[in-house]
RNA sequence: CGGGGCGUAGCGCAGCCUGGUAGCGCAUCUGUUUUGGGAACAGAGGGUCGCAAGUUCGAAUCUUGCCGCCCCGACCA
């Protein structure tokens, strides 16, 4: 992409109304635009980023074995009568009415809806166990949304919803999710820690959230040091008992507020007490029957009986991602992407556009990455050097190539790393051959 | 939902207390000189001061109501 054709609205100064890291950094980037309290739109960059998390996330759902498909953002009263939510919900959840006066609401969730569609289609123990999952828009009208898109009232999330015919089945499509959401978070450049989780009334162990380490978290966590540092399962066979690697990491303490104990906190040696901030990025919860006991979601068992399927549900505020991985990567000059997600692998930077030979030198790198895969945005603008060296590490890009008459002359053009700040100087054919190593594409 | 604060040019702000017809920095446009880490000079454009009502000869400024936004707390991907 050639900035000059791009649309990258930054801007200089921090707008007022942004008080933590991520969102002064996604609105100076151009990654977002504000339209109401918590409601925003997402500009080319925040989108491209957005984009590249949703994509993960569904690569590793998709591994994990569960099938995508798209349920509506509106949807009608009746099923949350049914499971009489519609009255439990509150304030939080927007209704509407249509034309006919019909009740509607605007989805905060899909559990009722997803067990509609199950309960119409499925009836035996042999189709089960069922993973499904959409990535679509929420709305929760939030008493008090903020800091950006880490709370906002719209918002873009995976929930994914299991169905078993037991409990012990039910366990082993938890553990699924829960090997899966490792792999997901560490993808995504994030260090992720299962915390437990309050599970309401249905109680046991089967809730968990993951939360990632940042000064700005909302919500404290104590942990083992060790959880941290632990790298996710990777490549596994989902169709495996996956259990050995959940236990791994719940025999180790970790707890947010709600849910710490101080004592047993204590039990863990003083030099692996972690006490951190964390944000939420996901949750995943075992409910049993709690929506397919009202909804009738039944299928018969091999004891040629009716069973009511035991349910999971398993969310990943993908949205909320891109603030959380911004706020876990900056520093104070802009964002440092996870080559994983970063809007473009390399950011070009012609140092005097309108040089006949630096701009030539750009355009053939220019040319060269882009046919590499390495996604290149070229600032082709007459800018000064000092603007587009400013600009380039505000939008984190993870790699920068300068391109200028002073080492045109010696054959070279020099890379920078934005995360280490590391600058070499290679020829353009080996700047070529390193970045595209380096972005594994 | 309780408590606090803010709304003046695209962005960041001053002016308001003590009413007299709107200003600064950045950005934008034009020109000249510049160009290896946010250039200098000269000129120009851009605002019904959130909305409405009231007080007044006169309101950004005082009064009332409404709307919007932010922050702190209790709840949440």
């Amino acid at each position: 992409m050639r900035l000059s054709n791009y649309f990258l609205p930054l801007l200089k100064e921090t707008p007022a109304e942004a008080t933590i890291a991520s969102h002064q950094y996604m609105l100076r980037a151009g990654m977002i635009k504000q339209n109401s309290a918590g409601i925003y739109s997402w500009l080319p960059l925040g989108l491209k980023v957005l984009r590249n998390i949703e994509r993960i996330v569904r690569e590793e759902q998709n591994k994990a074995g569960a099938v995508e498909m798209l349920m509506p953002t509106i949807q009608s009263a009746d099923l949350w009568k049914e499971t009489g939510r519609y009255d439990a919900y509150g304030p939080e959840m927007l209704r509407i009415t249509d034309r006919g006066d019909r009740e509607m609401l605007y989805g905060p969730t899909n559990e009722d809806m997803i067990t509609d569609i199950f309960r119409s289609y499925v009836r035996s123990y042999k189709d089960l166990p069922k993973l499904l999952y959409h990535i679509q828009w929420k709305f929760r009208d939030e008493r008090r949304p903020r800091f950006g898109v880490m709370r906002g009232r719209e918002f873009l999330m995976k929930d994914t919803y299991s169905f078993d015919i037991d409990k012990d089945a039910a366990r082993l499509s938890y553990n699924k999710m829960f090997v899966a959401y490792l792999n997901t978070f560490s993808r995504l450049g994030l260090k992720a820690i299962p915390v437990k989780a309050d599970t309401g009334p249905i109680g046991g162990d089967l809730s968990h959230e993951f939360v990632i380490l940042a000064e700005t978290g909302e919500s404290e966590v104590f942990c083992h040091k060790d959880l941290v540092e632990m790298d996710a399962p990777g490549d596994v066979n989902f169709s495996d008992d996956l259990s050995d690697h959940v236990e791994a990491r719940t025999a180790l303490y970790a707890a947010a507020d709600e849910m710490h104990d101080a004592d047993e906190f204590a039990k863990i040696p003083e030099d692996k007490q972690l006490t951190a901030r964390g944000i939420e990025v996901g949750h995943i919860f075992y409910f049993g029957d709690k929506y397919s006991g009202p909804m009738k979601a039944k299928v018969m068992g091999p004891d040629g009986k009716e069973h009511v399927v035991m349910m999971g549900s398993y969310g990943v505020g993908v949205s909320r991602l891109v603030g959380g991985i911004i706020e876990a990567s900056h520093d104070q000059d802009g964002i440092i992407w996870p080559k994983s997600v970063a809007p473009f692998g390399v950011g070009i930077i012609n140092l005097k556009s309108g040089d006949a030979e630096a701009d030539a030198a750009c355009e053939d790198i220019y040319r060269q990455l882009t046919e590499a895969g390495c996604d290149p945005l070229y600032d082709d603008t007459s800018d000064r050097g000092g603007v587009k060296f400013s600009r380039m590490d505000l939008i984190g890009l993870p790699y920068q190539v300068t391109i200028g008459p002073r080492g045109l002359k010696n054959g070279v053009v020099e890379i920078k790393s934005r995360r280490t700040g590391e600058k070499q100087e290679l020829s353009p054919a080996a700047a070529i051959v390193f970045l595209q190593t380096e972005l594994g594409s």
